[in-house]
DNA sequence: CCATCGCGGATAGCATCACTCCCCATTATC
DNA sequence: GATAATGGGGAGTGATGCTATCCGCGATGG
């Protein structure tokens, strides 16, 4: 395959196939000559995992190249991976971590996930995100939302069993692998479409504050 | 209060808060002069629930000030504000909107929907978003991950009927209005945060595909 | 009462990001 | 042998979320 098939059939501009070259996104082609290179399936497909990523999952390109690597380190442990995928998830921090506020909410957050017996990593950036979210519920005086922290924590507890069952049913390691960075971003993007539709759905039929 | 001590208080820069004030996310102040206004409380309130929705929430700028302004409208009926909230929220659309695969998933998401008894509007965003999902999955051969989507459907709608009961809950009509807002956007960051951390933990222990 | 500081209002500039365009010499392809 | 496509690289683009600077006025302090 050319470079111009590659593109035409992956739906993916040329100069924008290009870029990924550039940036190490996608890995350069087969050279066939000075001027000539030959792209097989694989490279249709990692464009494809580059578009969803990017796209559905909204990880920038910075991200996506860390995945990425982390995807073609063959050394590198599941969990690893799992981790490397939630950094390059995470947006730009919140500008106020750091403020007694958010210290307080910091501790919220590590005590919720003690209190449930969750054993993660002291510097998870998914720590930070709750602390970021609790600390703006505090701010604007909607502490009872941190009622359904702990209906939240529960449904995810029962969601992830399921969610690594099903990547650990995999035959081998690179579909195990796949499947643990589509599942937790495109799982995500599922969830959260979900949630909106459930809310759309539960707030529909009754008297709102209107 | 002046604006200098808006932004003293808030933590927020002086010429950002300009720039909110031109963008017409904060509302002007009393005028008390031909070049002085005071500014209140709601103001203070306010610029916090700017930074929560651009911060924690993500919105673009242009999001928030959508959000806002339906917050605003006293008129509005309740699920409206849902649904511009959504809105808001929503980032760019996939470029693949129009193409086989992507009707096929919006389709399929129509069914999920439906299969449910969920009463959802038929162009409501978040239809959208579950199509994009459904088919970057499809198209990356993970169309095994689906099998969680009854589970997340399960999840999601037992969420949801608190999160509105909670909601309804509230006293007047600009409780309930904000409220609505950060549950929305906020309790998603909450739970998203929670999603990561339950994912760590439960495949921590476990034999990972390393 | 006058110097200075902060105010509001506005325009322009900046950094980042994800592309997109254009150029070149080279080389398939018709 | 003419045309078109290729890889490689640098520069340009448009959107976004600020940030900097300027201006004339007026509140404030000695």
């Amino acid at each position: 395959m050319k470079i111009s098939e590659l593109s035409r059939t992956s739906g993916v501009s040329l100069p924008t196939v290009k870029y990924y070259l550039r940036e190490g996104l996608l890995p350069p082609g087969r050279p066939t000559g000075r001027n000539q290179a030959e792209y097989g399936d694989a490279h249709l497909r990692r464009l494809r995992l580059i578009r969803a990523l990017l796209d559905v999952g909204n990880l920038s390109v910075a991200g996506v190249r860390q995945v990425l690597q982390a995807v073609d380190d063959a050394e590198l442990p599941g969990h690893h991976l799992l981790g490397t995928a939630h950094e390059a998830i995470a947006g730009v921090p919140r500008a106020d971590r750091g403020t007694p506020g958010w210290q307080a909410a910091r501790a919220e957050a590590g005590r919720i996930v003690a209190g449930r017996g969750w054993r993660v990593h002291e510097r998870a950036p998914a720590l930070d995100q709750l602390a970021d979210a609790i600390a703006a519920l505090r701010e604007l005086g909607q502490e009872d939302m941190l009622a359904m922290v702990d209906d939240y924590a529960e449904a995810t507890e029962r969601l992830a069993r399921q969610e690594v069952a099903l990547v650990l049913a995999r035959g081998d390691r690179a579909a195990m692998v796949e499947g643990l960075v589509t599942g937790t971003v495109l799982g995500e993007a599922v969830l959260t479409a979900l949630r909106r539709l459930a809310q759309e759905h539960t707030s529909a039929g009754l008297a709102g504050p209107g």
